[in-house]
DNA sequence: TTTCAGTCTGTGAACGTTCACAGATGTTTC
DNA sequence: GAAACATCTGTGAACGTTCACAGACTGAAA
């Protein structure tokens, strides 16, 4: 709190560059149809000046904010433990700075959070919304197409696909790569633990492995996990009594891959000797597990970026964009 | 992008509720003066129209925009492998968001970032900036002493320690834990990996080894690391060959404890048989390590929570806050 | 020469709030 | 019963932009 010096406006610029609000106004917004001579005279005006937009002021009467939300639903307070959202903040943090937009954030835990996030949407308060991790039936899906205000989520927003665009990794096909890479290890008994069902990454990633195996994806050897390491432990404890005699298993993410291990090493089973262990995502946590994840690489960074230019299109006007799906690469390591 | 029904304003609430503008407004920023049933009325309005308000009209006159930044310095990419992230955006984001403040995130990785985040601050564009892990020497610290915005870090600001108002751990303290431990469980020669030296965690958290060690903390037994995982196990490599009779080291982060386990497994030793290892944070990565690791927990969510209420009480006009260190605690596990 | 289109510039009004002020009413104090 | 004060309300002006319009100037086409 110093230097009461009052922030140079537009009209400022102008008193020095010699011309009118307008002018400046439109160097501002590149406008065309500005001399060359009254450009350089502004631009030479701003840099003395050290002038720098007011936001506000713009916002106020092009009814545009240049910021966008980011919104974490975040059912449970753990998945938070998943690095991937740092990838996917940072990237889009990035891109979207490039366009000189904002990135806002915002969680929407439990229904009061929801609540505040229609309440700032609708209120006009965003240009744009960039849903994260979103599962199906979310009620802030439901407001939002009441809301006129343009969303894209990162990974399908199930029920919604067709009304939300998205980008998302090729979570199926990654499924497959997985499966198959077990089978011709020569893996006879290959078991899953997926996601909650209601998120694409743990539909479409069964729907892989399925795809794979066909009939012998029996019932018994499905499993289904929350994305938590614990989650993963428990879910392979059971799997490991339901079905004794299993020599793998496919995890839909490395944390609850994790979780995976130590049920394993608990049960006194070697890994990957006696059962071969698949992760998914290719997280940091691939690397510090023992033996360290063979899994499948997301292209997180790509996926945010395609995000992003989803949602910027949306946002100038575009209309019946579709969805951008990005290929998954497998990484070998240990565990398999 | 839909309903093309005008967003109301308050001047429909105030016809709606047979007041005038000004008593509209009054009621939206509670001031005193306005007669029960006035308040009444206008609040029937406000749930009638739906009406909502326009902050960068708000913003215009008050001049301030109800938003604060959360800066990033990240000179690596791979400190955001660091989870910490996560938990100080998720708590801060939900503190903020509860005062209807609203969170906006910028990295500041490079040099052009950091202009942009100094332009946007410059150009009060943000009430308030919350600085995560800065280094000692940052421009951007340089930069915001100019600029008459509040400010305030996560971690102390190195050299700034008394411009900067921040809330943190009590990392000293917290490595004397872990050591006080270490040397109580009869390990005699206790080594340690320290985070880089210009942040306030590298430099504390060897303090605090040292206050335990005293003459005993010679050069040979202290090692760098840079929070990666990958730089932890080169720390962990190099000690080992520096010092192979070490019985214990005090690692400055769980991610790079991860890394040194790596290398004290090939290596041949045997943890905690042979060494024994502390890790400091209590991040995920401590759990999904073999074996789990005994390490220092920081109270994350209350550092996030004070540094938010610091940077509120500055924004509100407070002067000369006082630091808050919070203490730590030590949880063991079974690489100790 | 006149007309026309294209280029460039300045100006008033508007965007939706808050704030300071002035005025009206009611209530206490001497 | 007047003066002083507290409570409550409405109004004009201001915040710093953009936008639509109008007008001036240019050069080319008729």
């Amino acid at each position: 709190m110093r230097s009461m010096a009052k922030r140079p406006t537009i009209h400022d610029v102008a008193a020095v560059a010699g011309v009118s609000r307008g002018t400046v106004s439109r160097v501002l917004n590149d406008d065309r149809y500005v001399s060359p001579a009254a450009h350089a005279a502004v631009k030479r005006a701003i840099a003395e000046t050290g002038y720098v937009l007011n936001r506000a002021a713009r916002s106020l009467v092009t009814q545009r904010t240049g910021s966008v939300v980011m919104v974490l639903s975040e059912p449970q307070e753990k998945l938070f433990e998943d690095p991937t959202y740092s990838v996917l903040l940072r990237t889009a943090t990035r891109r979207l700075a490039e366009r000189d937009v904002s990135l806002v954030m915002m969680i929407a835990g439990n229904d009061g959070d929801r609540d505040r996030v229609i309440r700032y949407l609708r209120g006009g308060h965003a240009d744009g919304a960039f849903l994260v991790s979103t599962h199906a039936g979310d009620r802030l899906v439901d407001a939002l197409v009441d809301i006129p205000v343009a969303a894209v989520a990162q990974g399908a927003v199930i029920g919604r696909e067709n009304v939300i665009p998205y980008a998302a990794a090729d979570d199926r096909e990654g499924a497959r790569q997985m499966t198959r890479y077990l089978v011709e290890r020569g893996r006879k008994r290959i078991a899953t633990i997926t996601g909650p069902l209601d998120t694409p990454g743990g539909a479409l990633r069964l729907e892989g492995f399925a795809d794979v195996l066909g009939r012998k994806a029996s019932r018994r050897l499905i499993e289904h996990g929350d994305y938590t390491q614990l989650g993963g432990e428990s879910a392979m404890a059971r799997l490991l009594e339901r079905a004794p005699d299993i020599d793998a298993v496919f995890v839909a993410s490395d944390l609850m891959a994790a979780g995976a291990l130590s049920a394993l090493r608990a049960a006194g089973r070697r890994v990957p000797e006696d059962v071969a262990v698949g992760g998914f995502d290719d997280s940091a946590v691939a690397l510090t597990t023992h033996p360290p994840l063979t899994t499948v690489r997301q292209p997180l960074e790509r996926v945010a970026e395609e995000t992003v230019r989803l949602l910027l299109a949306l946002i100038d006007g575009a209309e019946h964009l579709e969805p951008v799906i990005l290929p998954t690469t497998l990484i070998v390591r240990e565990s398999t």
